[in-house]
DNA sequence: CCTGATTTTGATATCGGTAACAACAGAATT
DNA sequence: AATTCTGTTGTTACCGATATCAAAATCAGG
């Protein structure tokens, strides 16, 4: 920067603002600078930048796993909308451990962040403590959690399972059984879980603690969960697989036995992707904001950050989801 | 930092030293520089350590899009790896735009990454200029390309594809169709349609530019690519799906249409989803070394940068691919 | 016990910018 | 014409760390 400040024969300060605050600054000193920046090939220095301002232009997302093909939507949303304002996204996954998330929640405010995004909503006492501390505004988004560390852009995985059951009871199944992903350090699981025994209850169905399941991830899991739960209740009449792509791996699983979908049982799932639309018959599902979340935390992130919203401090933003109804019920 | 150095009664410098290498500093003095900085809660600004160390423990992503699941596995052995060393991943979307990427580029080299890793290896000659005169390793790794900008992990679209071509053509099929994504901006792409010409040249079958698709991502854009090409040359017995999960909706189309897979038609994909595996028939693909991608880069990025290792300037791995014969050929 | 070598620690400049305020010019006000 | 205001540019200090070299402390050998 000193060289093009020498090029343009002016001081760093102006350069500095002809970059920075084009207002602040004459309209042919501008074109001289940005002349002189031009020819030299000059790179602005953001750490130094963000060092000295004391601002920065850099979002934490720490997800729980990268790999997950649900997660991409959201980080699209945010990457997108972050993007358009010239921020950076840095992002980690903290493999569903709290511990490993507050490592990472460190090493971000190490790198001074400017905001950060967690999809987790459960954290170390320590972890609170050092977001707390730092001031920096952060959004949960996985889910609409009972104490939000500050700002929250989610659906509720409660009211979304509460919601698909009370479908499918509506549509008059009676044996209705309910496959999550495992719900240790994962809240969202744990919600679902209770969406589906508080629609239950309203429906006047007895919980059978055979027919509530928890498996790992992916089609082969669907699979073994549809196998498991005919095996050991065979009245069962609906099996809502409320996550990923469970139901549709329950589905191939159907028709390796020749049990047809919806007759012999009903098959419904948890998001809305590509997958569940495609196969025959097609599976109900809850299409879920995921586009939407990404964008809206990004939106309110930068309000906090650029214009100094403060009265957005905590706000909660409760997305809409949407039962898709198909032929698999 | 300077309240931890005056709370342990030293020199910054000496705290400096303390927290970053450990064996220039006296064990007493260590232990009261760690005592002062747990009772202060210290946080090391990186910001301000990368600057005045022109150092940097940031790798700078850049990925034609997101939410393609085909690139997650890559990223998560990037991920992994780099974690392990205290590194940080900045992720950024180029939209299959080459201009888009060079502002990436730009926005990342201004951040002083410590090293770049590209997806595309198509790039703005600025891009190259800018990129060389930063002189930060990069790693390029959606394809081998010609003549790399530095190092390259990858595996050969073309290779791959000219395999799974020749594996058609021995399993007896003479009529076989091709279906990529655009190629336009897009060498892997390219690159494939390449292998399969150069496969059905090897064959003696003649090359038929009716049997040549080009589509959009998705289940949809696979039923419609094989819609089209039963349509306009009916005697095509197989189809060779090079992109993501088009086999798969190709799949689902012939089940609607009653067209028996491989019987009427055989199908055969690109990259190992889980999906394949499960639908039924299954179906024939490649598995290709998603996650060692991830993993080697990273590896072969954090030696340059941390040991220097200039030998490895230029290196190009090639990383092996495999055909996976199932159920739909 | 002294000398020179080796650690260990500290002082100072610097990395590349921005904040805060000062200086100056020309325009507007009186 | 003197005064005030406004807009533009410059000066200086500082953001929070590390590099570099100097100083002090420790150690070994004679």
């Amino acid at each position: 920067m000193r060289d093009v400040a020498v090029r343009a024969g002016v001081s760093t300060m102006t350069v500095s603002r002809a970059l920075n605050e084009p207002g602040k600054v004459s309209e042919d000193m501008r074109e001289r600078v940005l002349k002189a920046v031009r020819e030299i090939g000059y790179l602005p220095n953001h750490l130094a930048g963000s060092l000295s301002s004391n601002r920065s232009t850099t979002i934490g997302l720490i997800v729980p796993s990268i790999d997950n093909s649900i997660y991409t939507q959201t980080v699209k949303g945010l990457s997108e909308v972050l993007k358009r304002s010239g921020f950076q996204l840095m992002i980690a996954e903290s493999g569903y451990d709290p511990n490993e998330e507050e490592e990472l929640i460190t090493v971000f405010l190490s790198h001074r962040v400017g905001g950060l995004v967690l999809h987790s909503t459960e954290h170390t006492p320590q972890a609170i403590e050092k977001i707390r501390k730092s001031g920096i505004p952060v959004v949960e988004n996985g889910n609409i959690p009972k104490e939000p560390l500050d700002m929250v852009v989610s659906y509720s995985n409660r009211d979304a399972s509460y919601a698909m059951t009370m479908h499918l009871g509506r549509l008059g199944y009676r044996k209705i059984a309910f496959a999550s992903l495992y719900s240790v350090h994962n809240d969202r699981s744990q919600d679902r879980l209770k969406g589906y025994l508080a629609a239950l209850k309203q429906l006047g169905h007895e919980p059978d603690p055979r027919m509530v399941l928890e498996t790992g991830r992916g089609l082969a899991a669907g699979a073994e969960v549809v196998a498991r739960v005919m095996q050991s209740v065979p009245e069962v009449d609906a099996l809502f697989c409320a996550g990923e792509v469970l139901a549709a791996g329950a589905l191939f699983e159907c028709q390796r036995r020749n049990w047809s979908v919806p007759g012999r049982i009903a098959l419904a799932s948890f998001d809305d992707v590509d997958l569940l639309r495609h196969v025959s018959p097609s599976i109900t599902t809850l299409r879920l904001p995921r586009y939407d979340i990404g964008e809206r935390t990004a939106r309110i992130l930068l309000s906090r950050i650029i214009d100094g919203a403060d009265h957005l401090r905590g706000s909660v933003v409760d997305l809409k989801f949407e039962v898709i109804q198909r032929e698999s019920t």
